[in-house]
RNA sequence: CGGGGCGUAGCGCAGCCCGGUAGCGCAUCUGCUUUGGGAGCAGAGGGUCGCAGGUUCAAAUCCUGUCGCCCCGACCA
């Protein structure tokens, strides 16, 4: 069998683009930094939308539409922001292009009065909308997300992780008051650590970032952190409590029960088609992509083996009542019958594409009134009933599924630890990777110093942590907790 | 923006040093045999060699320029 895929071992980042290529997520456009998502990788990332999208209607969220256009003095209303986006802006400057001698080039006269950015984001749009929107508390909460995509020009890229133009959700809601607000910057929080585990079987830790980490234009950023297979960290979403800097930039007053005049309060929260890199980073192996069944676009494959004609009806028939029932029980299930493929390629082909289960049928299997299972994620092969088999497969997909969080968990954990010294942090780092624990004093000073000597940045403060005081390892100041470190994506 | 690599058939590459009919694998098409882990044989189709100049009787190959992409680092979801 030829292997086309890289090791991870040998070279992490061509083993990565190696999936992506063979399970036929992504491939590389013409234009540098972006990506033609494949049919493998959309479904996929419908089916994020899909569970995605459900949790935050049930959060009482609507959906609705922003202009991808914003006018270019809208992102210089709130200074942090301006200055957090403004390297990476795609603007235009133009409507119109004329026949020249070697095509087409841009119309002078079509120079636009006012320049339009690309949405890097949407809280300027939306806040300058909102602005209409509100006049009393009785408008208020507003509970929206948009699903959109964006426009970050980016240095370097890397499919999936980085794209300069990439999908992603935001929501953008705004509150009477700052404790609302900040429940729902937490709520959102605990939604997306909720999918990230239950649905992407991808542990993740919850925290708030530093200050320099934070979002331009926040009060404060919380986070979900993943820790990938090769010892470095993901920030796989945040949800950010924006307090009142967006409504003064953009004048968002409503009057309270109060009869008083206020400012407005602001959370928003993204995630992006970033996290399908994070789920290849996390499941899958050297022989391909692993899907969590929760996700996978095809959760079960049948493979129909034949000799003759004779055998291929009676096994074709035998695989279509089973892809029938299976479909009945719910099952996202795809009956592989095409002729011009022989199975042992759809073995293949299904596995690197990382369908979750296989089953394989041949007359043998259709005399005996049993079916050939295969699991993606330990690569087991067992001969089973045919009988029950509507009752077995869901279990044995969310046996699956929770295989592999637990796998994904407990590799995670090995890859955490403690450092008390600055010496043993680096040896961590160098020898290891992953996170490490360990006491900072707070200051921006030692954050930067740690980034620029050792390329580790503080991924966040974690949530879920004891009260544990100590010494900074770097300045010997107290410190009331340790914080999370690691080199990142 | 620095460092490295690459642009030759749909995809992956060789050919370039040493100029002389553009090749290999996979894929595609036809036919036969095959089908329980990426089938075999026979035949067929498919390429402005990234682009522009230059040297030469002759350029994928040498020279100059230029464009683009990928990978590794400095910034970021």
């Amino acid at each position: 069998m030829a292997k086309k895929i890289t090791e991870r071992r040998k070279d992490y980042s061509q083993w990565y683009l190696d999936v992506v290529r063979e399970a036929q997520l992504a491939s590389h456009s013409p234009v540098r930094g972006c990506m033609v998502i494949k049919p493998n990788g959309f479904s996929l990332w419908e089916n994020m939308q899909r569970q995605l999208d459900d949790m935050f209607k049930e959060t009482g969220h609507r959906n609705a539409y922003f202009p991808l256009f914003i006018p270019k003095s809208f992102l210089s209303k709130e200074a942090q922001h301006v200055e957090g986006f403004a390297k990476e802006c795609a603007v235009i400057t133009h409507s119109r292009l004329i026949n020249s001698e070697d095509g087409v080039t841009v119309d002078p006269a079509s120079k636009l009065e006012e320049e339009l950015i690309v949405r890097p984001t949407s809280e300027t749009i939306i806040w300058d909308t909102y602005r209409d929107w509100i006049q009393s508390y009785r408008d208020l909460p507003i509970l929206i997300n948009q699903w959109a995509n964006v426009v970050r020009w980016e240095m370097r890229t890397r499919l999936f992780l980085r794209t300069m133009e990439f999908l992603w959700q935001e929501g953008h809601t705004a509150h009477a008051t700052e404790k609302e607000a900040r429940e729902e910057t937490v709520r959102m929080l605990n939604v997306y650590r909720t999918f990230a585990e239950d649905y992407m079987a991808m542990p993740v830790i919850t925290g708030i970032k530093t200050e320099s980490e934070r979002f331009a234009g926040a009060v404060d950023t919380y986070c979900i952190e993943a820790m990938m297979q090769d010892g470095k960290a993901l920030q796989a979403g945040t949800s950010h409590f924006l307090g009142q800097n967006f409504a003064k930039a953009f004048d968002v007053r409503f009057q309270d029960r109060d009869g008083k005049e206020k400012f407005v309060w602001a959370t928003s929260w993204g995630v992006s088609t970033r996290l399908i890199g994070g789920l290849i980073m996390t499941h899958s192996d050297d022989n391909g992509l692993v899907l969590p069944p929760r996700l996978a676009p095809t959760q079960v494959v049948i493979v129909p083996i034949w000799r003759n004609d004779d055998e291929q009806s009676r096994v074709i028939e035998y695989g279509n009542t089973m892809f029938k029932a299976l479909k009945g029980a719910g099952i996202r299930v795809k009956l592989d019958d095409r002729d011009q493929y022989k199975p042992g390629w759809k073995f293949s082909q299904h596995e690197v594409e990382g369908t979750p289960l296989r089953i394989a049928i041949g007359p043998r299997d259709v005399d005996n009134n049993k079916v050939e299972l295969a699991r993606r994620d330990t690569l087991e092969k067992k001969i089973v009933d045919r009988e029950g088999l509507e009752m077995l497969i869901p279990e044995l997909l969310e046996t699956i599924q929770s295989a592999l969080f637990e796998s994904a968990r407990k590799r995670t954990l090995e890859q955490t630890r403690t450092a008390t010294t600055y010496e043993e942090f680096k040896e961590i780092l160098d020898t290891h990777g992953g996170f490490v624990y360990t006491h900072w004093d707070g200051t921006v000073e030692t954050e930067e110093r740690i980034k620029n000597e050792t390329k580790a940045t503080i991924r966040c403060l974690p949530l879920e942590i004891e009260e544990k005081p100590g010494k900074c390892m770097v300045t010997g100041k107290p410190s009331p907790y340790p914080v999370l470190f690691a080199r990142s994506y």
